[in-house]
DNA sequence: GCAAAAGTGTTCCGTTTACACCCATGT
DNA sequence: ACATGGGTGTAAACGGAACACTTTTGC
């Protein structure tokens, strides 16, 4: 795209090039901070810049007998969305849902470039020894939304919208775990109660009262209970019972 | 497309062909239906099939002194569904919400094309005098998603993956409804408490008890009271008090 | 030993639901 | 006069919010 070669795949009709970014939230248990997973641009546009793991959809094309182009293997948007995770930082994400379309022209400024945007939840793991992908890096998600929220007008942070983009997955992500406990996502297998609390304050932005928040929780009966050689309980997603429990519609309950 | 003249626009990698297609959604107000707005396709792929209306994203495209295609002029998806809405139906939408994209490959068998679905809400007016658009018809919703649910595996009712795309806006539409007074944009101005709720039976499939659902609605205070000269009383959404009730968070009140 | 975190029940209030009768209109 | 549609209030049940003290563990 960026040098002059002879273009070699052509259309009747112009079409807009099409990407996928991905907002992927973690929660460092350490920490107890929700992250999010940025890249560090190595080229131009936004060389230096922040920006959300993404890229280009792949796709096979040739010219048949008549001098048209055709398609031959290509992938979903989704599949596109998982590969360049995969390969710009390494994560096998399954807890993956799509965000968004946008495409304002002028959002990229070497061509017409529309993107689709996912929003994935892992697991961070405990105990991280840096960051396996080059340039990658988990960044606290307040500090990303607080400096986008005070940039002066005009003004932004990350590379293209990714602000934008980013802005919306925290609202998407904090509606969506009112009616479906994605939170489960972002644990590893077991955790204690106050963990499961925390991350719900940091998602939602407010503290909840520990007695009600655990009644409401272990009422929902979603939860197995393993206690531990000490004092405290380990909890841990039962999937028959939650994938029930979305069926008999009762998942309004878990709305704080 | 459809003709094998010779292809003029070029890029380096190749692309995807990207179009939009909109579920309008509108409600009979005589008939006490929801309906869709279908478009008979005139043309193959699926000549004389029902579809959603929608295109593909215009783009005016040159190519530049080193041969590259430079794209000067184009749309963002959300006016491409709006202008192909406009071109097809006549319809002029300010009511109109992403629903997602499709992109699963060999969903269109021309070529490699994704779609970005949208739904927008209308008002159907109470006499209408045959449809405006050529070959558009508002169908019952419940009877396009009855024959869907009923196909036997692997057919199809609508053109392309429209089945799926009518689907999802249907169950989108229950969702958002259940935030966002959304049912007033498939009224006039004013109408009865009756009618209300008649709309909301019909968009949630569901039944309520009539003195329970005027209360709800009057008591979040986003209608205005309209005596008639009969003992009638007619409503009218108050914008202002609606903007405040959703920056007061009190939405959730609205859920059934 | 002291500070910090985790465990435990009850009360009160607001919201939701269920339910029946009267009046006006039009046929 | 009869059927239909629209108007109106109350009581019971449920779910959500607020709240204090005791025990354990780690520093």
């Amino acid at each position: 795209m960026e040098n002059h070669e002879k273009p070699h795949f052509g259309y009747i009709y112009p079409r807009p090039a099409v990407t996928t970014d991905c907002v992927i939230f973690g929660f460092d248990m350490t920490e107890e901070l929700l992250k999010v997973l940025l890249i560090e641009r190595g080229i131009e546009p936004f060389k230096g810049r922040y920006a959300l793991p993404g890229g280009f959809i792949k796709i096979e094309a040739k010219t048949n007998e008549y001098g048209l182009v055709v398609e031959e293997r290509n992938e979903s948007l989704l599949e596109c969305a998982k590969r360049e995770l995969k390969e710009e930082t390494g994560f096998d994400v399954q807890n993956i849902y799509e965000l968004g379309t946008w495409s304002t022209p002028g959002r990229d400024p070497r061509c017409i470039t529309i993107t689709d945007a996912y929003y994935a939840l892992v697991t961070i793991q405990p105990v991280r020894g840096g960051d396996d992908a080059a340039d990658a890096k988990w960044v606290p998600l307040y500090q990303v939304l607080n400096t986008i929220k005070n940039l002066p007008e005009g003004m932004r942070f990350l590379a293209f919208d990714h602000d934008e983009i980013i802005t919306a997955a925290h609202i998407r992500l904090q509606q969506q775990l009112c009616f479906e406990p994605l939170a489960f996502k972002l644990l590893p297998k077991r955790f204690s109660m106050s963990t499961l609390q925390k991350l719900y304050e940091a998602i939602l932005e407010k503290n909840f009262d520990r007695r009600n928040f655990a009644r409401k929780m272990l009422d929902s009966g979603i939860l197995d209970v393993f206690p531990t050689e000490s004092r405290n309980i380990n909890y841990q997603l039962n999937l028959e019972k939650y994938e029930e429990f979305k069926r008999t519609g009762r998942l309004s309950n878990l709305i704080f």
